[in-house]
DNA sequence: CAGCATCCGCGGAGATACTG
DNA sequence: CAGTATCTCCGCGGATGCTG
């Protein structure tokens, strides 16, 4: 389950992150939002990995929690756009360092399949 | 479930990331541990909120990911040590980075109680 | 197009009790 | 001290189908 944030606080800041942040997809949907606005079908196609159900929840909760705004054009076909707050553009290091680590352990991971690489 | 680094990766490394260390107290684990190596008694001390089950798989995990190197001394009483690899070091610029944001929105969170902050 | 409704399985996380 | 062994809950993430 999600740590509850006040919860998450009292063991350590760090946590608060996690808990807020460690969704599947959600930063890379803030990595992609980093670049500009985008509408929904537009972030399904560039994680294509998740469904609607779950990338409306994910976008919903980082709504929630005032790291993207979400904007209703009142149109035919329906419009909707993501972008990020300034919360959410507060999250660019946090992306960026998490990005360059991610990379790093996935070479790692890669050479060392052969090897080892876990189970 | 906890996505596969292979395919984490086929979507953005930063999700990678995200499914290495988003495991609940992972990351406030790491950080305690950048201080120095600890016994596991000692992390539950500092980690009051894991229970021993889940903090020992979450160790395990971290250890099995490289993150962690796990000593067991032969001798009674038991004595466990967890230290960093030089992977695990390697994430003192993430835990700074998660650490510093998240301390940012728990405060935020706090102020926007009476506001709003999200029921 | 951008979703909501519904159903479901899996496994993370916890509580509790026990052991070498 | 440093764990295992069970049992349980529950909610995330996914699949599928429908709607304004």
């Amino acid at each position: 389950m999600r740590l509850p944030v006040l919860r998450a606080l009292e063991v350590c800041p760090v946590e608060v992150a996690v808990s807020v942040l460690g969704g599947t997809w959600k930063l890379t949907l803030v990595k992609y939002l980093l670049d500009g606005p985008r509408r929904f079908n537009e972030l399904g196609r560039l994680v294509p990995s998740a469904n609607t159900k779950t990338l409306t929840r994910q976008l919903r909760e980082l709504e929630s929690d005032g790291i993207v705004h979400r904007t209703v054009f009142a149109q035919v076909p329906p419009r909707v756009e993501y972008r990020l707050t300034d919360l959410g553009r507060s999250l660019e290091p946090v992306v960026a360092v998490m990005d360059r680590w991610g990379a790093g352990f996935a070479e790692r991971y890669i050479r060392g399949t052969a090897t080892d690489g876990r189970r």
